[in-house]
RNA sequence: GGCGGUGUAGCUCAGUUGGCUAGAGCAUACGGUUCAUACCCGUAGAGUCGUCAGUUCGAAUCUGACCGCCGCCA
């Protein structure tokens, strides 16, 4: 019996979405954190799931005419299969429909109603139904004597019911201790300084039951109302161990648990209302809450209507899975937000694991190739300067991976993997094996820098071994040393381990590189039509902000004097326009080809679109700035700008008096 | 409205308790190398450290005001 256990949780999600890279995020973040464990010599059990009760599911049920159930089955059929082709390494899988679940969740409400820590009371307010969530009469947007949530914009009703409250404002002054005693309770620390302020804000108690719809756990007490979504989908968290059955060995072995993580949006629950019903439970708290952020993606929240929900799937498919988590963990500082954006994966995949990884792999192995036939050599002879220079990198990378890890700092811990890579590479030019091959005599030193970077490469399969399994492996297996990789932990990570005599795998790079021109992007950004509407909203603002700025600026000063120097840096020229075109998804843009004489060309963007179509403005000669720094205006280059005079809404291009050639220019 | 965070090189970000000429990666330019996937190694860049004022011998780092963005709550 291993005396280490580790118990970590994601999220169960909620059966009305598909799966999308938001919910892959936070599992494929506890994967890797039980793998690391496992890595580490812990017993892990590593818990997911699905929340299958609540109104939105029966109604989605209704509008597929299916029956709730089936339903259900169907969506987390889809989670079930998308974490096993992604080989996520979940103990156990809980939906709340279980009976399993309903069972123990029924006798765990009829605990809490004995105690008095549940009691009837009425509720009374408005009521989003979309969102399922009260809204008071302040927040309600009030519209054509209507009033709309002011999250989604539907209609708010007027509700009032017998409620069932759970007792929260009892367990405040013991969360606050729990905050006060363990503060590393909620992370990151800025998360638990929210839910702090919560609590010392006061604590009001929480309505748990429903009776407008009946698709979720009856109440054991009282069979009109079922038991709302928080209290049932929390409890997964112990139901799956089953916790208070006569089977409760799991229960025993693995809680309290060490991590539940969560994204930021549920982390109240998580943070004030789980520990509170376990207090009420008298069971022991988790040790860890942490709330990772959210993603964007293309600098876009997510969200359907947008097309941006990306499966998955389709980015493993095209990058692989071990890409894709390493872009996750290494871009992404873990915990903040941060922007999903294709090409930057691209970017990591080229930099990072190409050139870096990839070729450090690939260059060594060819070495061996050509100078041992292939089989990794002992060391021999004395360790020069670049050797142990190449051993303190490793020792130290080996510290700073260990403590990042622990500690949740998946992106340093991933930076100093990449540190010691890099000083791998930089250890080839050091020693200059190539020139070791061609000399008298210097077989044994050339044996030595080739084990050193078969050591290295072994040491570094192992750190990867937990974040990226398929990359470690083949590492091994190029190393010919496939069947030593099951069943390393990190003890082996260690200098000099690596026994030498095996038959190394010279195949095609582990990583090619990407042709970002020609790589067939996986993220489509659907309704260009809101795309544009949002782009050109932003652009009038942008420029009404620098209106306004100006207008300040100049009231405030008054008109500035320059001096006669100022005015020369400005080169102003004549120009002939030859091509007119507007900028697409732009209400004010309009691009601009211009003859500027001599045979030169220039491509400038104007906001003229408004005032002057494209038909009248080929052929006119206006006065441009030609020396202007080069800017991207919604994407298109512009280099210059063309000089108007405006007046209210009166605006006229500048033009010369008469025939003057294009280029010439203006004192 | 209250509380909190944040604004540092073209991009993404590090910068412990205030202290030598402000750092890393990517991108760019140049040089080196050729074992390797035009890769690797090295060198370089006039960054007002959001703006303004203050404390200090000295501030990106502390204080105040303001501007921008974000989060939580109401």
């Amino acid at each position: 019996m291993n005396s280490k256990t580790f118990y970590v949780t994601t999220p169960i999600y909620y059966a009305t979405s598909a799966p999308h890279i938001g919910s892959a995020y936070s599992t494929i973040i506890a994967d890797m954190i039980a793998r690391y464990k496992r890595f580490c010599g812990y017993d892990v059990y590593y818990l997911t799931g699905t929340d299958e009760h609540g109104q939105k599911v029966l109604e989605q049920a209704q509008v597929q005419g299916k029956n709730p159930q089936e339903f259900c089955d169907e969506q987390a059929a889809k989670f079930i299969n998308l974490w096993k082709e992604m080989e996520i390494s979940n103990d156990d899988f809980i939906r709340t429909t279980q009976k399993r679940h309903e069972d123990v969740v029924s006798a765990v409400v009829q605990k809490l109603v004995d105690n008095g820590d549940i009691y009837k009371g009425k509720y009374e307010g408005l009521y989003c139904v979309h969102d399922e969530a009260f809204c008071t009469e302040e927040d309600a947007v009030k519209r054509d004597g209507k009033k709309l949530c002011p999250d989604c914009n539907r209609e708010l009703k007027w509700f009032s019911e017998e409620n069932y409250f759970f007792k929260l404002s009892k367990y405040q002054d013991k969360l606050l201790k729990l905050y006060e005693e363990k503060p590393e309770f909620t992370e990151p620390s800025f998360r638990r300084n929210e839910m702090l302020q919560i609590i010392k804000g006061g604590l009001h108690d929480l309505s748990i039951s429903r009776t407008s719809f009946d698709w979720g756990i009856p109440l054991p007490n009282d069979n009109e109302h079922v038991l709302y979504v928080w209290v049932d989908a929390l409890l997964n968290y112990i139901t799956a161990l089953g916790y208070s059955t006569d089977k409760d060995e799991l229960f025993k072995k693995y809680w309290p648990a060490d991590l539940h993580l969560i994204g930021k949006e549920i982390n109240r629950f998580h943070s004030i209302i789980w520990p509170a019903i376990l207090m009420a439970l008298d069971i022991p708290l988790p040790k860890k809450v942490f709330a990772h952020g959210w993603l964007t993606v293309n600098g876009e929240k997510i969200s359907k209507s947008r097309g941006n929900a990306i499966d998955p799937r389709l980015l493993m498919d095209a990058y692989g899975k071990d890409a894709v988590v390493y872009y996750l963990l290494r871009d992404i500082n873990f915990g903040r937000d941060g922007d999903f954006s294709e090409d930057n994966l691209i970017g990591r995949i080229n930099s990072d694991l190409a050139n870096d990884l990839g070729n450090l792999v690939h260059r060594t192995t060819a070495m061996i190739k050509q100078n041992f036939d292939g089989v990794i050599p002992q060391p021999e002879g004395e360790c020069d300067a670049p050797d142990i220079q190449l051993k303190n990198v490793f020792e130290n990378t080996l510290t700073d991976y260990l403590n990042n890890m622990d500690n949740y700092k998946f992106t340093q811990a991933l930076d100093a993997i990449w540190t010691f890579i890099g000083f791998a590479n930089k250890y080839i030019d050091l020693t200059q094996p190539w020139k070791l091959a061609k000399e008298e005599g210097k077989k044994e030193r050339l044996a030595t820098v080739l084990y050193n970077l078969s050591d290295a490469l072994r040491n570094i399969a192992l750190f990867l071994k937990p974040i990226m399994k398929d990359t470690s492996k083949e590492i091994f297996r190029r190393l010919g040393i496939k069947d030593q990789w099951e069943g390393t932990t990190y003890e082996q990570l260690k200098w000099e381990l690596l026994e030498g005599g095996s038959t190394v795998i010279k195949e095609k790079p582990i990583y090619p590189r990407l042709d970002v021109a020609k790589v067939k992007k996986v993220i489509i950004m659907k309704d260009p039509e809101e795309e544009a509407d949002k782009a050109a909203a932003k652009a009038d603002a942008a420029e009404a902000r620098a209106d306004a700025a100006a207008t300040k600026e100049e009231k405030i000063e008054g008109v500035q004097l320059i001096g006669f120097e100022d005015f020369t840096k400005i080169q102003l020229r004549v120009a002939e326009i030859v091509e007119a075109e507007p900028v697409p998804k732009s209400r004010k843009l309009m691009k601009l080809q211009l003859e500027l004489g001599e045979e030169e060309k220039r491509q400038i963007v104007a906001g003229i679109s408004q005032h002057y179509t494209a038909e009248e403005l080929v052929g006119k000669k206006i006065i441009v700035v030609a020396n202007l720094k080069p800017a991207k205006l919604m994407g298109v280059q512009s280099n210059g700008m063309l000089l108007a005079a405006k007046d209210g809404e009166n605006f006229r291009l500048l033009t010369a008096d008469g025939p003057i050639n294009p280029g010439a220019k203006i004192s």
